[in-house]
DNA sequence: TTCTATGTGTGGCTTTAGCCACACATAAGG
DNA sequence: CCTTATGTGTGGCTAAAGCCACACATAGAA
């Protein structure tokens, strides 16, 4: 899976909230913000990249993601374990709860999902 | 906090762990691999960004990292989980404990984690 | 049918990341 | 003192990221 470049990334995560957008529309929503052509430039790539595809409907191209949210945010932690946690996921939720603090109510939240995880299994 | 890009990041890694060292030394560490000349220009632009100091002591000058690894960490969380969580750590921790598949004893171990954060609290 | 607003394609620009060759400097050992 | 192994500084290269101007195309309204 080709790696996602910052402002790549912007315009999947539009595109995986979304669903089926053109350009103009896309646009809008980017969070950064980007001017049309260069939106356009950049679709290219993620065209090529097979990230997205297309469709042309009336005058416009309507574009989709193909690659799915869950894989590039696998990815992306498993990045960030590689460096900070040595590749292994449970050292890095255990640096998460002892770095980003979290609310009562945030850790009884996540001692529940992790309960039905144990369950579930 | 400037940003670091991917090789910069690499060896930065290698500086979290090794406190001071010359351009020789990190070198050999880094994981991804990287010529003498390539490193230094790196450390350079390191130097500038405010991400290491480096001090002379005999013929060569020693590395060592002035941003902390945890302050690296957080911001790049923070970058992650704006786009898959809305900017939520908290939920970007419950996306991890749906999609990356923990052992049981993770789970415990983790569970065990959030209960000591609890009682500190 | 004609016009116009909306899209597209193309070519090319600037900046940054990443890398390296080569000339110069110098600590430290003989 | 002289040599040499080890570092450094400089200048510059290529590839990729990110961006945009402008000419051309055409769906759909008038």
């Amino acid at each position: 899976m080709t790696s996602l470049t910052k402002k790549e990334l912007e315009i999947m995560k539009v595109l995986w909230e979304g669903s089926e957008l053109k350009p103009a529309e896309i646009q809008e929503l980017v969070p950064g913000g980007v001017g049309n052509a260069a939106l356009r430039s950049l679709l290219l790539v993620l065209l090529e990249k097979g990230h997205v595809q297309r469709e042309k409907r009336g005058k416009a191209f309507y574009y989709r993601a193909t690659t799915s949210r869950a894989g590039v945010f696998h990815s992306m932690i498993r990045q960030i374990a590689n460096v900070f946690s040595g590749g292994s996921p449970r050292r890095l939720m255990a640096q998460l709860v002892e770095n980003e603090d979290l609310s009562a109510e945030d850790v009884k939240e996540l001692k529940r999902l992790l309960s039905d995880k144990e369950v579930e299994k």
